[in-house]
DNA sequence: TATATTTTTATCGCATACGATAGAATCATA
DNA sequence: TATGATTCTATCGTATGCGATAAAAATATA
């Protein structure tokens, strides 16, 4: 690789990553505005389906993301029915994220979405799962340095 | 892939994408502190480094944003003294963007950002190549859909 | 046990992303 | 050659992300 190729837009690592999560993101919209979802909060609602209540601290553990980013999320998620506040009466900083059975009920309808996502995707399925695996590896590998 | 494994979080396709992503231009962060530049920015500047001047469009298709998100970012540019705006006098819709001497001074510098974010990822390195050209396939497939 | 430290959540400011749309310039074509 | 469609850039509103920081509660420890 000479000097001049480092900085070409196809050598880089991070940017098909960057540009492939907006773009499939893109996708997934027509389908989370069926449940009245952003991608986010989508992600929100499937660590919660996975177990409620959570801490903020935990859902931010699951996403990668901090209270400076969840809490308007979660504001406008309660603002929409879905989930409930609670403070811990055993630990009064912590603040139990609940499913509301809107929320419960969700997530018949939100199988769809992943469904409808792979019906869009013309790649082999086999592929699928590597790339998924490769992620995975590449991103647990990047948090922990 | 029974009904409730396909909201798993675990098992789903772009979440890995979307925090890797976020992952990896945290990584860039402190190295694009010293050239001043966002990551975006980064990669307008890429783009430019390869070709000068640009129009806007031809900006977004190598970048995949619209000029909603482009010319914003184009201002902070013109600001920060790295590019030039000039409107076309062939076509007057379209704006070219040209480097200026310390846009193109700062490619020097910025040789070294891909080369210190490589020191920091403990990932062999036929794996890295593996994923980009991965990514790269799920990217233009997704976008031709 | 007083106090320094850590944990937890929230707030603020800034910089993207992006859908919807506007307005000017160009193009296509009836 | 009018005029309807398209292209190109910009603006607006909404929703993230995230660094820095604050404030309250819990923990550690001198």
């Amino acid at each position: 690789m000479s000097k001049h190729d480092i900085l070409l837009l196809e050598n880089q690592l991070c940017f098909p990553i960057y540009a492939a999560s907006r773009v499939i993101i893109r996708h997934y919209q027509p389908y989370l505005d069926e449940l009245n979802l952003t991608y986010p909060q989508y992600l929100v609602m499937m660590v919660l389906w996975e177990k409620s209540p959570l801490t903020v601290t935990e859902i931010g553990n699951r996403l990668f993301l901090n209270s400076n980013t969840l809490t308007p999320i979660i504001k406008k998620m309660i603002k929409k029915g879905f989930i409930e506040k609670t403070r811990d009466l055993d630990d009064e900083r912590k603040v139990k994220i609940t499913l509301t059975e809107n929320g419960l009920a969700l997530q018949d309808k939100a199988q769809q979405v992943p469904v409808s996502l792979l019906n869009n995707i013309n790649i082999p399925n086999e592929d699928l799962l590597k790339m998924r695996e490769i992620m995975w590896k590449f991103l647990t590998d990047m948090v922990r340095v």
